[in-house]
DNA sequence: TCCTGCAGTTGAACGTGTTCAACTGCAGGC
DNA sequence: GCCTGCAGTTGAACACGTTCAACTGCAGGA
């Protein structure tokens, strides 16, 4: 028997997406996966920490598909607002299918232990990748924003992102069409609100925020700061 | 034997809360409640419907602390900003002894077909307290608001104090330092910003804004949007 | 040929949250 | 005094996630 450890790692991934796809988080049992998987228990622990390292998986590979499916969405010289947009929805289409366990999803990522929060040190690279595309959204669009601003940005539409996926999370409506609908609203106000920045009687407001954006970065980027009791 | 059915229950909620404060929300076993509070396990299940059901009840008393702590806290005729801080501080100040389970808290809250979810129709009472809250906060102070956005500010400062609650549950710093400071920073932006409002150049933007938080509020107000598949 | 080391694997066992059919004891009719 | 109904209670039992000491089989030296 005995594959390599690679995949006998994937054959466990797939299996256990391709069950949570199919009856859910709390119906997927670990004795399932790996049976299905035609390994044992204790293999499937010995590959991944436990059942919430299996998200995680789904997590990276989700976030893999979101930038293959947007990047050729974004439009050279469009609006920032529709570039936006497409970024949003495009993460929507991906995450689709497992709406049903997105409060699984979000019980894991919010654990500050854990290395799935995208806030901690550990997700790092994956939180650096999703700056990216935001980034190359910005950087595409023809929309003209103050440096100091457009230095910024990316973060600021990173917490959007979070934001819309939190509203997904718990949307019970068809679809999730509302979350659509949101979408849809809310990317004309960030454009709207990215243009006011631009004028002078919005100077002292745009500083301000900033200033409070480089300090959540500070939270982000210096690990340090994590410091508790001695 | 045999206590009142509300002895038992509030014996059991007492004993629960005890016990996630001492050791946490994972080392506080459903025996241990039970065993401490001297019932079985078994009628510890049939006063609160499971474990998650007892961090409710925690989320209930943290919001009635909430409200009694904050209310002589509000100053009449003070800034906006100011009474905002006071508020989101005082959130801070009555959950901070409970940050440890914070990660519980929100997995609880973010479950949709929960009853705990701040946006779930079952909620609909603690939500409007705590939008009442706001409305006080605003009613309260002295800063002009045009009508058309002061019908919706409770709103939408209470979802800058969701905002916050999550960032306060992912701050790893020694007392949440971060997040004091994040409040500090964001009140008197929230200020400019509804000060920015009232100008004749914002005005677009604002509208643009209320109609969004119109849309959200469908959301949480209408119970018959929540249909499902047919 | 035998031994050693190790990557990969096994499944019984532990403690957990939760369920449920059965028990207890009291209030109130007869 | 006896029965009935029911609110309150019990704890064994279940399936689960997770752990860990032990096993397997192969590569590579002696």
């Amino acid at each position: 028997m005995a594959r390599t450890a690679a995949e006998t790692r994937e054959l466990l991934a797939d299996t256990a997406l391709r069950l949570f796809r199919e009856h859910g988080f709390d119906a997927t049992t670990m004795r399932r996966i790996a049976a299905e998987a035609g390994v044992s228990i204790g293999n499937a622990y010995h590959h991944f920490a436990g059942k919430d390292e299996l998200v995680q998986e789904l997590y990276v590979r989700i976030q893999d598909e979101h930038r293959a499916v947007v990047e050729p969405r974004l439009v050279e010289g469009a609006p920032l607002a529709d570039n936006l947009r497409s970024v949003l929805h495009a993460g929507l289409d991906v995450m689709s299918p497992y709406h049903g366990f997105g409060q699984t999803f979000l019980r894991i990522a919010v654990q500050p232990t854990s290395s799935a929060s995208p806030f901690s040190a550990d997700s790092a690279p994956a939180r650096e990748r999703a700056l990216g595309l935001m980034r190359l959204a910005v950087d595409r669009s023809g929309t003209k924003v103050s440096p100091g601003l457009g230095a910024r940005l990316p973060q600021l539409l990173w917490l959007t992102h979070l934001a819309v996926t939190l509203h997904w999370v718990t949307d019970t409506s068809l679809d999730q069409r509302r979350t659509r609908t949101l979408v849809d609203g809310l990317c004309p106000v960030v454009g709207r609100a990215i243009a006011l920045s631009r004028l002078p009687v919005a100077r002292g407001l745009t500083d301000q925020v900033l200033i409070l954006l480089d300090s959540l970065s500070t939270d982000l980027a210096d690990p340090a700061t994590k410091e508790s009791v001695s």
